[in-house]
RNA sequence: GGCCCCGUAGCGCAGUUGGUUAGCGCGCCGCCCUGUCACGGCGGAGGCCGCGGGUUCGAGUCCCGUCGGGGUCGCCA
C-alpha cells in the first residue's frame, strides 16, 4: 500500500508519528507562507499543514497526493470540532502530486457544496465524481451492507447462493423482454430474465431445497422514479413449505437489514387480507404511516336520490379541517382526480356548524344530511370525498386521495418505519379487466393469473369452480407505502397447474410450448416450494432515505433508458448487424401470444 | 402513449409588460496573503439563452414544432 494510515482514522493519540497517506484535495486554503489542505479518502478527511509555498501553491482541488509527514496536536483553539480527525493535523514533510485533475464540472467536496444541489444530469454524466460526494458514496457503501446482512441471515439458514442465466429464453408473461440476437442460431433470440422465477423454481426440483441469488432483472417498459431497465431483487425459494415459513425467513432478512440504520422490526409483522387492504386503504400496498381510512357507503347511500351516487360502489375519505380550502383548492381537487382518469371528485363540507355544504349536498336527501358526518366519521371543520361507480377503480381513486390528503396535511410520520404483509391475494382477476387496461393476458380464457400462473390455489378442490372468489397462497410485503417483495406458494403438481391454465384458457399444446420444460420437470417428484423476492433497489433506498433508487444503484439509467455516462444505447456498425443476425429473416413467425382466438 | 414542470457561463440560479451592453453566487485563471477549516484581498476570462421555425421595428421573454431531463397516469405477472 502506498499509505501508512488512514487519514479518517488519526486522532490525538498518533500524534509524534510520521504517516504516509494517500487521497484526494477535498479543500484548499492557501496563505501564502503556509496552507491547509483537507486530504479526503475513503476513512474521512484530514488536515495537511504544508509549509513549502511551492508545493501548495499548485496544487488543486481532486489532486491526488501522496503526503509524509507527522501527526502533531493542533495548538489550543485550533481544533476544529467538526471533523473527526479536529484535534491534529499532519504537518507534511514530502508531497507527491499522484494524479493531477482538470477543472471539476461541478463541486465535489462538501464545503464547496454552497452553490446549491447539483442537476442529476449532471451528476451521472459524470458519476465517478459525483460517487466521490459523501452522500452517494455512503449509499452504495450501504447497499454493500445491505447485501451483506442478507447474506449473512440466508447462510445461517443453510440457503445456497445459486447463479442463474441472464442469456435466457423468452416466455409470454409479464412485461416486455429485452432480446439479444444469437449469432449461432440466426433469426433466434435470447431474452434477458425479467425475474429468475422458473429457474429458481427447477432449483427445487434439483433438490437445493433453499435457493437464494442478489439477482439483476432485466423488464423493457417505460421508466419511472422507482424503476429502472435493469434492477435488483433478493430472490428467494424454499423447499417442503408453507407460507408461514416463508414469511418468518423473509422478516429474518428484512430485521437484518433494518438493523442497519438502527430500527428493530417488530415481529412478527402485521397481516392484513388483501380484501381488508382494498376496502380500508384502497390499495394493495397501504401506507400506515398515517390513519385515515376509507369509509364504505354503498349502503349507507342505497336510496339515494343522488344519481351519481346510484352506483355499485360509494366510498369515502375524510380531509381533516378541509372544509376551510378556497373554492379554487376545491377546483384543483377535481383537475387532480381528473388527471387520474375519473370523472372528478365529489366532496361535501361539514361546516363547523355541522350543516353540510358543497354542492354534492344538495342533492341527498334529509336523512343522509343527517346521518353523514357521523358515518363518514367526519368532524365539522372537515370536508368528504367520495367517489361512486365500480368498486376498484372508485376504491383506488379513494386510497390515493387519501395519500394524498396526508402529503398536503403533513399526516404522514417521516421518521417512521410501517411494515406489514398483504396476504390472501385473489388467485385471478377478469381477463377483460386485464385486457382492457392493456395488460398481456396469458391465455385466452376469462381469467388470468393476478400474481402468476405457477402460483398455488389455497382451496385445491375448488378454485376452478369459481375462480373470481378463489384466494392464492400469495403475499406481498408492505413498507410505507412501496412494495418492498412479494411471493408465493407454488403449484408442484401437474394436475393442478392444468386446471389453472385451463381456468386461464391456456390449451395444453400452447402451455407445453411456453413452459414444457418446467413442465416436464415437474413430473419428477417436484417438491412443494415457494419464495419470495425483494425489490432490492428500493429496500435500499428506504434505507438510505431517498426517493429515488437511482440513488442505490452504481451507475443508473435516465428517462429514456439511456446512461448518460457511457452513452448506451449506441448504434452498431453493419459489420456487426451482419454477424450478430439481427436482420435474419425467420423461417416461421411465431403466433403472437397477445392475439388470442 | 397522455398530462404537468424544467432547459440561460463549468455548477446552482435570477432575468419585470417583448426594449438597447443578459446578471448573481459558487467554481475557474492570475497576483497577494504564516493558522485557516465555507479562509481572505485585488484583478480577469467565460454565454448560439437546448435546437428549428414563426409573430414583431425588436424575442432569453410570445406562438408552433422538435430534442433532452424530471414527475405523474397508462404500462410494469
Amino acid at each position: 500500500m502506498i499509505r501508512t494510515h488512514d487519514a479518517g482514522s488519526l486522532r490525538a493519540e498518533d500524534a509524534g508519528q510520521t504517516v504516509t497517506l494517500a487521497g484526494w484535495v477535498a479543500n484548499r486554503r492557501d496563505h501564502g507562507g503556509v496552507a491547509f489542505i483537507d486530504l479526503r479518502e475513503a476513512s474521512g478527511v484530514v488536515q495537511v499543514v504544508i509549509r513549502d509555498e511551492a508545493v501548495a501553491h499548485q496544487l488543486r482541488a481532486e489532486y491526488c497526493l501522496k503526503v509524509t509527514g507527522e501527526v502533531t496536536l493542533r495548538k489550543e483553539g485550533n481544533q476544529n470540532p467538526n471533523l473527526a480527525t479536529g484535534d491534529v493535523e499532519v504537518v507534511a514533510s514530502e508531497v507527491e502530486v499522484l494524479n493531477a485533475s482538470a477543472p471539476l464540472p461541478f463541486p465535489i467536496s462538501d464545503a464547496a457544496s454552497s452553490g446549491g444541489e447539483v442537476g442529476e444530469e449532471a451528476r451521472l454524466k459524470y458519476r465517478y465524481l459525483d460517487l466521490r460526494r459523501t452522500a452517494p458514496n455512503q449509499a452504495l457503501r450501504l447497499r454493500s451492507k445491505v447485501n451483506k446482512a442478507a447474506r449473512d441471515v440466508l447462510d445461517d439458514h443453510g440457503f445456497v447462493e445459486v447463479e442463474t442465466p441472464t442469456l435466457t429464453r423468452s416466455t409470454p408473461e409479464g412485461a416486455r423482454d429485452f432480446l439479444v440476437p444469437a449469432r449461432l442460431r440466426p433469426g433466434s433470440w435470447y431474452a434477458l430474465p425479467q425475474s429468475p422465477q422458473l429457474f429458481k423454481q427447477l432449483l427445487m426440483v434439483a433438490g437445493m431445497e433453499r435457493y437464494y441469488q442478489i439477482a439483476r432483472c432485466y423488464r423493457d417498459e417505460d421508466f419511472r422514479a422507482d424503476r429502472q431497465p435493469e434492477f435488483t431483487q433478493l430472490d428467494i425459494e424454499m423447499s417442503f413449505v408453507d407460507q408461514d415459513d416463508v414469511l418468518a425467513v423473509a422478516e429474518d432478512v428484512l430485521a437484518a437489514v433494518w438493523a442497519l440504520v438502527g430500527h428493530e422490526l417488530p415481529r412478527p409483522l402485521p397481516r392484513m387480507t388483501y380484501a381488508d387492504a382494498m376496502a380500508r386503504f384502497g390499495t394493495d400496498k397501504p401506507d400506515l404511516r398515517m390513519g385515515l381510512e376509507l369509509v364504505e357507503c354503498t349502503e349507507f347511500f342505497k336510496d339515494t336520490p343522488f344519481r351519481v351516487f346510484q352506483a355499485p360502489y360509494v366510498g369515502a375519505v375524510v380531509m381533516p379541517g378541509g372544509a376551510s380550502q378556497p373554492r379554487k383548492q376545491l377546483d384543483a381537487w377535481q383537475e387532480w382526480a381528473k388527471q387520474r382518469g375519473a370523472r372528478g371528485l365529489a366532496y361535501v363540507l361539514v361546516q363547523e356548524d355541522g350543516q353540510l355544504g358543497g354542492p354534492v349536498a344538495k342533492n341527498l336527501s334529509e336523512t343522509e344530511l343527517a346521518g353523514l358526518a357521523a358515518h363518514v366519521g367526519a368532524q365539522p371543520g372537515d370536508c368528504v370525498f367520495f367517489a361512486a361507480g365500480l368498486p376498484k377503480p372508485s376504491r383506488a381513486l379513494l386510497g390515493a386521495a387519501r395519500l394524498e390528503i396526508g402529503r398536503r396535511g403533513g399526516l404522514i410520520d417521516e421518521d417512521a418505519w410501517s411494515f406489514l404483509w398483504v396476504v390472501d391475494a385473489p388467485l385471478f382477476e377478469p381477463a377483460d379487466d386485464a385486457t382492457a387496461a392493456g395488460d398481456v393476458a396469458v391465455g385466452a380464457g376469462a381469467w388470468t393469473a393476478v400474481h402468476h400462473a405457477f402460483t398455488s390455489p389455497q382451496d385445491l378442490d375448488t378454485f376452478d369452480q369459481d375462480p373470481g372468489s378463489a384466494l392464492a397462497w400469495a403475499y406481498d410485503v408492505v413498507c410505507n407505502g412501496n412494495e418492498i417483495g412479494g411471493g408465493s406458494i407454488r403449484i408442484h403438481r401437474q394436475d393442478v397447474q392444468k386446471r389453472v391454465f385451463a381456468v386461464m384458457g391456456l390449451e395444453e399444446e400452447e402451455a407445453q410450448e411456453k413452459f414444457g420444460f418446467l413442465l416436464d420437470a415437474f413430473t419428477y417428484g417436484a417438491p412443494p416450494h415457494g419464495g419470495i423476492a425483494f425489490g432490492w433497489d428500493r429496500i435500499t433506498a428506504l434505507l438510505a432515505r431517498t426517493d429515488s433508487i437511482r440513488e442505490v444503484i452504481a451507475f443508473p439509467k435516465s428517462g429514456g433508458g439511456v446512461d448518460p455516462l457511457t452513452a448506451a444505447p449506441a448504434p452498431i456498425t453493419a459489420a456487426q448487424r451482419e454477424e450478430a443476425g439481427v436482420d435474419a429473416v425467420a423461417t416461421e413467425d411465431l403466433p403472437d401470444p397477445t392475439e388470442s382466438a
